[in-house]
DNA sequence: ACATATCGGACACGATTTGTCCTATATCGG
DNA sequence: CCGATATAGGACAAATCGTGTCCGATATGT
């Protein structure tokens, strides 16, 4: 599993859309300039968001994006599955005609393992708590991480 | 990150060496058959896994691989990311210029958290443990996974 | 020397990712 | 109803990557 560019895109768009939650439709044009995202791409990964029921849509002049549950009902996880499709860390657990050995496998239970302790902790994770530690840490949300120039520093994991 | 294939056939390429410790030198081409890897594509992991310092490798006559190392000094992770390269879900953890505000930024927090969480699991298993919870369960190692046929076993899922 | 076996570069091929372009369609405002 | 606006959705393009093969060069054991 990697996180894809449009995984990207869309953790960033869902995350501007939660900052206000009252404000209603947000055109996909202001979206795409604020987060820095190619406009055209991001209608399709909108369109995909939507089928998720994470985001809805409205077409027509004065049309947009908006959440479609609260910032509080939507992880992490489901964002970027939504894109990016299950996690699976290994194609063998993926793929069942890859591996006949599956369920005695000591291999194979490791990397469920880390699968399932990676998905809880991308579920545990909901978009509200992200703006809301953001907002308490530096005042800006991220996936401006390309818009915002200027704060470089050395980061590493924890 | 994702374990590719080539990840999948350095596990199972080492795990067949880490089944008999005494016994030295193995040819490509019995690793190969054995645990079903295109024998050429076998010769470019290894030459990985012994840049890494993880296999030594034998040319001429009666050539072939060996551990570097005991099996109980060799993590999964170490294997993984010596032919996949070290693990970043995230491009924005890797790429120093996608992302300038990696310091202050709460979804990178969290990617970098999920991270280290992965590697510390993967970090914390080796190849003993793995040889020996296999024998414990099954009594064969598993990378043979698509060549040992006939074995299917349902149930057991963990 | 000869047979054996890996090295290591070149190359092929398909899949995936990341976009762009264009036409159709839906919606708002007057 | 008309026209401006804005997204839908398919086609297409380019770049990258993963997987694998081929082949001459090189190293090693008998």
């Amino acid at each position: 599993m990697r996180l894809t560019r449009s995984g990207d895109y869309a953790v960033r768009c869902l995350l501007y859309l939660a900052l206000d939650p009252g404000r209603g439709v947000v055109a996909r044009k202001e979206i795409a300039e604020v987060m820095n995202i190619p406009a055209q791409y991001l209608g399709k990964v909108a369109q995909t968001l939507a089928k998720a029921g994470l985001i809805g849509i409205r077409q027509g002049a004065r049309g947009g994006y908006e959440l479609a549950r609260t910032a509080g009902e939507i992880s992490l996880l489901q964002v970027v599955e939504a894109v990016d499709g299950e996690i699976f860390l290994n194609d063998c657990l993926h793929q069942l005609d890859i591996c006949e050995r599956r369920p005695v496998c000591a291999v194979h239970r490791v990397w469920g393992r880390a699968r399932k302790q990676l998905r809880d902790m991308l579920g545990g994770i909901s978009l509200a708590a992200l703006v809301e530690e953001e907002s308490r840490t530096a005042g800006k949300v991220c996936g401006e991480c390309p818009a915002t120039r200027g704060q470089t520093l050395e980061g590493k994991g924890e």
